[in-house]
DNA sequence: ATCGCCAATGTAAGCGCTTACATTGCACAA
DNA sequence: TTGTGCAATGTAAGCGCTTACATTGGCGAT
């Protein structure tokens, strides 16, 4: 006896199967209510028997759409984007569209080839992160009129379609809160600037509200990779000045919970001898102790909001004025007053 | 002036504009060898002027190859799939093959669907997590031979292809060393069992280990979903009883890092008063205080291996014979010896 | 009984690419 | 000079699906 080994079954095998053309086959799922009550069964019954799935190559082909979009970001393995992405999926999905992802490692030339690569595969749409980029990206999103949204920051007026907060202020303001409590003597442990633009947005926004006090000044401002040992690294470097700070600005929680770590090592109290606040609020910030101060970024929200705007830009509607989500300054026991001069 | 707004182009524009024919074209693109010089470079020009890209759905079609692999994973939310993806991720791009990411939510019925849908948008392989699925998924799997590995867990013998650990054997080795420290009374929070096998093979290899022990006893065992506050509020339960644990098995670092949560909210003293050990080792296991006690789980390399292998499997190497990774016991200030009896 | 209409279905032409096979022409050997 | 062989290129047949257009047949209106 001989097992036939059939290759994967076709809208023809369907057809043929069912006693009809593909055409009808076809009808009967994309568009069920063309098709007669008996025809339809009988389709039904031959796909179950056939377990035949649609080829997807052919379907772009054909109607020219992929159902399939792309994100490209920095990394997953920053629990900020992490949960993002996640919300962005769960959107998309109930849209019956598919994700592509990609990571760049923060890397702009990689970048542009994971753009490539992604739009070449089909993504009639694009989740990109930040603004800082290539010009040839630019170009290369332009020349193609590739739909995408841009997020995780927001500007106004640029004709470009955002979806986050303003690292900016949302840094600004976190500073004015540590200004509030008393301190004078303020450092910054930023991220890595070089490409990325919300580092630099959130250091910058720190600093200028401490400027814009007259008796306070930033010490030290130092940057490393958001990493929980680079930022204890940094803390360790900047903490073993005469004079020190006394309340530490970091760009993101993971760097922070490094500081934090760092601190304890020099057996300083948080927050009595130092203040450390992160940013981005992800779980670890409210599990160690003292908890952090931080500044919530609505992940969820904006991964949802993202999604949602991506689906429309991609169908061509009109307008793409972006979403501008708020953030939150969320004070927890990292953060105290300044320590009074021994 | 009428500015004419031009499609996408395609090969034939391309041939056109070079002056060969598509094949020609073809040829440069995917065996640049097979073409003469100067041929290559009219095409070469051609395509920089068009700006063109090959259509994914058409080289799918003519091919019969997607060149994309699809993830199906629980959630992003939880760190340790998401950096396993990073780097399956990555190893897959080096491949130059994209990846198609959905997520379950840990639900059988919702994985079945998402397969569906990466298969019929051309995942040509799937990485799946854990062992507990629906029948009828496994039947899709077979009956189409689609090509997968399963990750998160091993086993032997069984004919599939997993590339993990065994998590029976980690936990029951966790409990061991829990033990080793003198613990006689041992509660457990466990992760949701319901759809997870990983999280019951977990809950009975530490149950297990208390058994064989002669006089310990496991006092507790509650489920909790992998949440900070279900950890707490898990945690809380148990400690709520007269004569109670003076160790906590915990499912995961979540979960353990909720249960140090509560045990501080109830004045108790980490490790003194209760020891505390966590599961997956992320990165907010060394971050807390005391730093957890947990098991680290190779997820960078075992998110490598699953690529790695999935590329084989897909592309017909017979060897499916697995990856088998090692775990291994971190032992930090979180897990003390037994307080004595007051 | 006839006609017209419409729902149900079929026919067949692509969609943009790859590739087996056919053709061309040039370098080299005899 | 005439073949030969081979690299370079062209021709054209699909890949599996969608869809505009054509066809069919049953029903109500006349």
């Amino acid at each position: 006896m001989q097992m036939i080994m059939k290759a994967r079954p076709t809208l023809q095998d369907v057809a043929n199967l069912a006693g009809v053309s593909t055409a009808t086959v076809s009808r009967a799922l994309n568009d069920p209510d063309k098709v007669g009550q008996a025809a339809r069964d009988r389709i039904d019954n031959a796909i179950t028997v056939l377990g035949y799935t649609p080829n997807f190559g052919a379907r772009a082909l054909a109607t020219n759409q992929t159902n399939t979009v792309g994100a490209i970001i920095p990394t997953l393995s920053n629990a900020m984007f992490a949960s993002g992405i996640q919300a962005f999926q769960e959107v998309l999905a109930e849209a019956g569209v598919t994700l592509l992802i990609s990571t760049s490692g923060y890397d702009p030339e990689n970048e542009l080839r994971q753009i490539k690569s992604l739009v070449s595969q089909g993504a009639s749409g694009l989740l990109l992160i930040g603004n800082d980029r290539l010009d040839e990206t630019r170009k290369y999103l332009a020349t193609r009129r590739t739909p995408h949204v841009i997020s995780w920051c927001y500007h106004d007026g640029a004709n470009q379609t955002y979806v986050g907060f303003d690292n900016y202020a949302a840094a600004y303001d976190a500073a004015r809160r540590v200004l509030a409590n008393g301190h004078k003597r303020i450092g910054i442990i930023a991220g890595d600037c070089a490409t990325n633009d919300r580092a630099r947005a959130r250091r910058d926004g720190a600093i200028a509200a401490v400027d814009d006090v007259s008796d306070a000044q930033v010490v030290h401002v130092v940057q490393a990779p958001y990493r929980i040992d680079a930022g204890r690294q940094a803390c360790e470097e900047i903490l073993n000045f005469a004079n020190r700070s006394t309340a530490l600005i970091c760009g993101n929680d993971v760097l922070a919970a490094g500081a934090m770590i760092a601190a304890r090592g020099l057996n300083l109290n948080i927050p009595d001898d130092i203040s450390i606040v992160g940013f981005d609020d992800i779980g670890l910030a409210s599990v160690v102790s003292p908890p952090m101060t931080t500044v919530r970024v609505p992940q969820i929200e904006m991964g949802r909001a993202a999604a949602a705007l991506l689906l429309d830009v991609v169908a061509g509607k009109p307008d793409l004025s972006g979403v501008r989500l708020d953030t939150q300054f969320i004070e927890r026991g990292s953060l105290g007053p300044a320590p009074t001069k021994g």
